[in-house]
RNA sequence: GCCGGUGUGAUGGAAUGGCAGACGUGACGGACUCAAAAUCCGUUGGUAGCGAUACCGUGUGGGUUCAAGUCCCACCACCGGCACCA
């Protein structure tokens, strides 16, 4: 058979289609399996072949699964809302929605040309009415139950476009749209407060199966730290100065103290402080620079002393100096610091540009050169001398500091508050009315959703406002409490939002009463295996951990973790190595791999190209081998015969036992080596009989679903190729009569011999030595010890 | 600076501590062809040798082991992430 796939492709898509053969039965009786990919952003670019390397791995898990009997789900959608689709609508002066109807139409062609199998009846689009009303509802939910609040931050705002813009979008302080400078600027921001949830996000990840890497991205993220709080009196004042520490065994070592530029207490003591204009400047300086410009400048520290102020040390009484530094930040522990400079890496650098004494409370390391972290005895340190670990140096020291009343023991986690409002258009409405009398009041669930009301002009208001606030019908409203005039907030939720419970509106897309039904939550969730990007891995999956956490609590959905098992690709890169981007011109568009070599050639090179979890480039000659595989495989049909060769049998055995662990294990590219030798092996036989063709073609059919059909269906397979049961392999036809196994003298390979596989040590070694050559090498030589590795080697160590 | 990842032929990459380079690409040789493409067969880590074979070889330097790409220690380079986290 020819591998004609411009005609048989899109027959047997429409033929799955017809059948339904891709849909996922609610409340089946076969057991469940939900795969998870993240669903794209549709962007006016189309998809590029990264996206098919990311679905063609779960692809080809769903595929398997349903033909191992599994009730499968395996949904798509589109993750629409968001700025690029916005700043397209403004240069082109095209409504949103028109601009994303226009893009979801094209990658829905796009994917649906390579043939997943996608369950096309549970499509979701958060930029629908329908979804983003359970998007607002969970928020306004999280509102009802105080998770909600607002506060004030500096963001960076570009001038000249009039826009709040991102870390990303601002780096080296130059706004990514115009290039102009981007200033700071105070606002205030609505804030989930994710941090409620730490120790639970924290927790939860022991309870479930992710990449070792994934989890070490998220507890990283999450940043737990125990230490201790402590109160430092300030000597001018009635006041104290609040710090966290997670070393207080080396109290006795503080020379100073840090605080970060923007400290509220400075602006308490103005009055105080005599070098308050220095104070000012030093803070406008560092409110130029984004928290990533921060990091650039490691060893060299910028500071001054606070003049006016001092510290108290708690037990010696000591008076300490004060020193801001934007080395230390508003937004972590207290936003103030005891510096140790002895056994602080960043403090000893601040001690030595500043002339600041050292003094040394563990023995061990040299002071002079650098900090030291490590343990050692306690020195200098009255009480806590002559103790010998960290750990009950800080406990005795917690005692004491209790004692005193001076401090006590606490933890602090890296994760800040979500800063969760966009000043912009295409984002859904934060479901909330501001009324001056009786102040912030959530939309109630009759009022769901808010709808984005229709706009002319895009362009952001003055002072950065959302296109929202110059709408006077959406602005103004009644207060759903007090039936008042009220205005409503104008500004939308982030990205994050939409896709923060998607996978929980797949199971029941078109409910009108709820996000999903209970009943149907139950029987699907959790997901039982979610594959994505490394760059989601700590945003996306907390921020949608959190929410599901959340309505865990509420009852609403049945489990507290949503993701059971997840995993993550690597990049595709463009053929010259390097990060595919249009503005370098080595995006490869995946349908015109379609055009010129099928869906199945597609989804074989970018499952063969490499370790799926890796990036690796993209290769036009690389195709052409999956492309021959794929020819070679459909000419088994003309070789045909009525018996098997027992070494194209056993073959055929080891390749399903190779197939179904890798395709667990995320290892694609060698099952689809296996299957290309095995393809060798039957070329070298000469034929294969019917049976065993049948048994490859549905090991291949989850990877090359189209040709495999075809061969099925030549075959007269019954029913679908893609519905038929998973091979099983025989553990006794994949064993090999006899074997080669090497012979090393003393670590070296000096030869092979060929022994039954099931040989004795005593066997092998007699083969050993009736080798004409391996014998001469031992002769004269005491054998000291000989192993014997079955099937593999024989190693002799002599003298 | 910190965290994570990766270093293997010309090239993408294989290899539960057990024959390094599976499988694919490319290259070379051959078959088919008037010819080319396609296809099929063969060769392909390096050095020396006609040869059997020998020595070398998985970023660098040490170590553990009968045996190291794999484990340990110290480094180097590249890629990605970042929030100087007290």
């Amino acid at each position: 058979m020819k591998h004609d796939f411009r005609n048989i492709e899109t027959k047997w898509q429409e033929k799955w289609e017809n059948a339904k053969l891709f849909e996922a039965v609610d409340f089946s009786e076969k057991p469940k399996y939900y795969t998870l990919v993240e669903f794209p952003y549709p962007s006016g670019h189309g998809m590029h072949v990264g996206h098919i390397k990311a679905y063609s791995g779960l692809e080809v898990v769903s595929r398997k699964r349903r033909m191992q009997g599994y009730n499968v789900m395996f949904p798509i959608g589109f993750d629409a809302f968001g700025l690029p689709t916005e700043n397209s609508a403004v240069k082109f002066g095209v409504h949103p929605r028109v601009l994303t109807d226009e893009n979801i139409e094209k990658f829905t062609g796009q994917l649906k040309r390579v043939g997943f199998s996608f369950d096309w009846s549970r499509v979701v689009d958060t930029t629908e009415e329908d979804y983003y009303r359970w998007t607002q509802w969970i928020f306004r939910k999280m509102f009802d139950n105080g998770l909600v609040f607002r506060d004030k931050t500096l963001v960076n705002y570009c001038p000249h476009c009039k826009v709040v813009l991102s870390n990303e979008d601002s780096q080296g302080g130059k706004c990514d749209i115009c290039h102009n400078d981007v200033v700071q600027k105070s606002k205030d921001v609505w804030y989930l407060r994710i941090t409620q949830y730490a120790d639970k996000l924290l927790q939860g990840l022991d309870k479930v199966d992710y990449l070792p890497m994934v989890r070490q991205q998220q507890e990283n993220w999450i940043g737990k730290s125990t230490g201790a709080f402590v109160n430092f009196k300030l000597k001018e004042v009635e006041e104290t100065l609040r710090i966290y520490t997670t070393r207080p065994d080396t109290l006795f070592g503080v020379t100073f103290m840090v605080m970060a530029p923007e400290h509220p207490l400075l602006d308490t003591y103005a009055d105080k402080v005599e070098n308050m204009a220095e104070v000012l400047a030093y803070r406008e300086e560092c409110a130029k620079k984004t928290e990533f410009e921060r990091t650039q400048l490691v060893k060299d520290k910028t500071g001054l002393q606070i003049k006016g102020l001092s510290a108290v040390h708690p037990i010696t009484g000591k008076e300490i100096p004060i020193f801001i530094s934007d080395y230390v930040m508003m937004g972590y522990g207290t936003g103030a610091i005891m510096a140790v400079p002895a056994h602080d890496g960043r403090d000893y650098d601040f001690a030595k540009k500043f002339g600041i004494d050292i003094i040394p409370v563990i023995e061990g390391g040299d002071i002079e050169k650098e900090a030291y972290t490590g343990d050692g005895n306690m020195i200098n340190s009255d009480f806590l001398n002559g103790l010998t670990d960290k750990k009950s140096s800080i406990a005795r020291m917690l005692v004491e500091l209790e004692k005193l009343g001076v401090g006590e023991g606490g933890v602090q986690f890296k994760m800040k508050d979500w800063a969760f409002n966009r000043q912009r258009y295409w984002g859904e409405p934060i479901p909330i009315v501001h009324c001056p009398t009786c102040g912030m009041v959530g939309v109630p669930d009759e009022e769901l959703p808010l709808r984005l009301p229709p706009v002319e002009n895009f362009q952001p208001g003055e002072g950065g406002e959302s296109p929202l606030a110059k709408i006077d019908s959406f602005v103004n409203c009644k207060c759903p409490k007090c039936g008042g005039d009220a205005k409503r907030e104008t500004d939308t939720m982030p990205q994050w939002a939409g896709s923060s419970w998607y996978f929980l509106r797949y199971i029941d897309p078109k409910n009108t009463e709820a996000l999903a039904s209970p009943e149907k939550l139950n029987y699907w969730m959790p997901v039982d295996w979610y594959n994505g990007g490394m760059e989601h891995v700590t945003r996306h999956m907390i921020y949608s951990r959190f929410w599901h956490k959340f309505l865990y609590d509420l009852g609403i959905v049945p489990c507290d973790e949503p993701y059971s098992k997840r995993t993550a690709q690597g990049l595709i890169l463009g053929a010259n190595g390097v990060k595919m981007s249009k503005s370098l011109g080595n995006v490869v568009d995946p349908n015109d791999v379609v055009d010129s070599y099928g869906a199945d050639v597609l989804r074989t090179y970018v499952l063969f190209m490499g370790d799926y979890e890796q990036a690796a480039p993209w290769s036009d000659s690389s195709v052409k081998g999956c492309k021959r595989f794929i020819e070679r495989f459909a000419a088994l049909t003309d070789m045909l015969s009525d018996t098997v060769s027992p070494e194209v049998e056993a073959a055929l055995h080891r390749t399903i036992k190779k197939v179904t662990d890798d395709i667990e294990a995320m290892k694609f590219n060698t099952a689809i080596a296996a299957m290309m030798a095995l393809l060798n092996e039957i070329h070298a036989a000469g034929s294969i009989d019917k049976e065993s063709l049948k048994i490859l073609a549905k090991l291949l059919c989850p990877f090359a679903p189209h040709i495999c059909e075809e061969v099925w269906a030549e075959l007269g397979g019954e029913g679908f190729c893609s519905a038929a049961e998973w091979p099983i392999y025989d553990e006794a036809k994949t064993k090999v009569a006899a074997v080669e196994i090497a012979v090393q003298i003393c670590g070296k390979l000096r030869g092979k011999i060929t022994i039954p596989a099931e040989a004795t040590e005593e066997e092998a070694f007699a083969a050993v030595m009736a080798d004409e050559n391996l014998s001469a090498l031992l002769n004269g030589k005491q054998i000291v010890k000989k192993i014997y590795v079955k099937g593999r080697l024989f190693n002799i160590v002599a003298k």
